[in-house]
Parts: C-alpha cells; sequence; structure tokens
DNA sequence: CCGTATCCTGTCGGATACTG
DNA sequence: CAGTATCCGACAGGATACGG
C-alpha cells in the first residue's frame, strides 16, 4: 500500500532512512523532550512529580511517554516495594547523549523565538486571512 | 563514553517556556526535519522536486509544510512568472541555523538506531503482550 | 501513590478532483 | 507545474472513573 505521489526517489539507503526517520519521530515528540529536559535537571524524580515538573501533561500522556522512552532504553524505571508505592525514573546513558544532543535544538529556539515570532507577524502581515 | 557534563537550564519562566515548548513543537515535525534536510544537502529545490526529494509525502502535506517553514522565516519562496510556473524553494539563515542544531539529532538517531532497536527487543522479550 | 480503562472530541493526514 | 478544495478515516490526547 502507500502508492502515494512523489514515489521512487533517488535515496542511497531508504531503509536506514526510515529506521532514522522513525528514530526521530519517536524522538522529537514534544513530551518527550520535556521529560528529558526535566529528569537532567533533577535527576531521579518519581512519577508524579514528573507530571507536576513537566508542566500541563495529563496522566494518560505521561505514562505512554514514560514507558516509550523505558522501550527506547533512555530512561530507567525503579519500583520501590512500599505502602504507598514509590516508583522513580531517570535517564541511562543513552538518554543523557540523548539530551545532549537535543541541547542544540533547545538553545537555538529559546534563542530565535524572538526571530520566529517577528517572522510569523510579518508574514500575517503579509499574507492575511 | 558518554561524560555528559550538562550546564544547567537557566531560566524558569513559565511564559518563555511556553513559547520555546510551541517553536519545538512546530519544528521537531518530521516532515519539517526532512524537509530542512532535503534543503540543506540540495541548496535551491523546485516543489515537486522537494516532494520527490522529502520521499512519501502527500502534496497535502508538503504545501501545509512549506507554508508554515516559510511563516516561521525558515525558508524563502521564490516565484518565477513564467509558463509553465516554477516554484523554487531555500533555506533562510534563520533555517540554516535550525538545521546546524538538528544535526546532532540526527546523527545522534543514525548512531544509536541499532541500540535503540535492541532495548526495544528486550524490553519486548521482557513485557510481552 | 501509581497507574489502567473508557469515552469522546479535535486534529492529522491521505485520496481525489479541479484551476491558473 | 504548483498549487487549492473537499471528503473522510484514523488516531492523538484530554477528562473521568476505577483498581492495586
Amino acid at each position: 500500500m502507500t502508492a502515494v505521489a512523489f514515489q521512487s526517489y533517488p535515496q542511497a539507503d531508504p531503509r536506514v532512512d526510515a529506521l532514522v526517520t522513525d528514530v526521530i519521530g519517536r524522538v522529537a515528540d514534544k513530551w518527550t523532550m520535556l521529560v528529558l529536559e526535566v529528569l537532567v535537571e533533577h535527576g531521579e524524580v518519581r512519577f508524579t512529580q514528573l507530571g507536576r515538573l513537566t508542566g500541563k501533561i495529563s496522566q494518560k500522556m505521561l505514562t505512554q511517554t514514560v514507558r516509550a522512552m523505558e522501550r527506547d532504553g533512555l530512561i530507567i524505571r525503579t519500583v520501590h516495594p512500599v505502602v504507598p508505592p514509590k516508583v522513580e525514573y531517570r535517564l541511562t546513558d543513552l538518554g543523557y547523549t540523548l539530551a545532549g544532543a537535543f541541547c542544540g535544538v533547545w538553545t537555538w529556539a529559546e534563542a530565535n523565538i524572538e526571530r520566529i515570532e517577528a517572522a510569523r507577524a510579518a508574514f500575517d502581515a503579509r499574507v492575511p486571512c
């Protein structure tokens, strides 16, 4: 399936490219990046605490995000057999290297917010609804 | 390897944080990154050509993506008044700096695909069903 | 406290058809 | 060639309720 427009492109290795795209898509998620940032800053963090620090994230999305990140080997989930339950999350070495890679994007966004907003305003003035 | 050494994240302004998140969300899009990569590699590219080079992207999504990127000041759209129409896209300076920032993530993904797939396989074996 | 399960709505995104 | 317009299925993701 997926017979789409623009098929057949002279790329070197479509398999590797697809995998990289997949990894990027998974990892470049909004919540993934925020969780990554929180864990870099705070080290080991509990579930609810992680939710608060991440901002307005629903419990559902937080669960999904940490689960996917654990599956990808980015974080480690530690369950303490106590009552009430205590679960802590921390980055793996792989997670730290990813955070390092994303650091560039994060600082870029911070540094260029004003330029982007200016560009948007100019565009919207140029192309009104 | 590893050796993370992360400088602590400076500010704590929720407004700025929201904006950064917004920018990240916009810019970390799958198609945005692919278009970015193609334009870095090929310089100035026409619409259909861009579609082919980007891989399996529908015309609709390509239009949306380039429009949003133009609005954000990442690319420049040049219309040549000829028949048949000829429209070319190229990166702005801002676009190039973004591509540079993403370069780290891209190479990270390439370098760690195998580790991620191994982690996923291990996780799925550990947590079946 | 740490989740899972369910419902429900908005948005994403592909397919198709048409214009300058 | 370079779009625009429209229909529509799929799914992300919030709100809520419940369980270990």
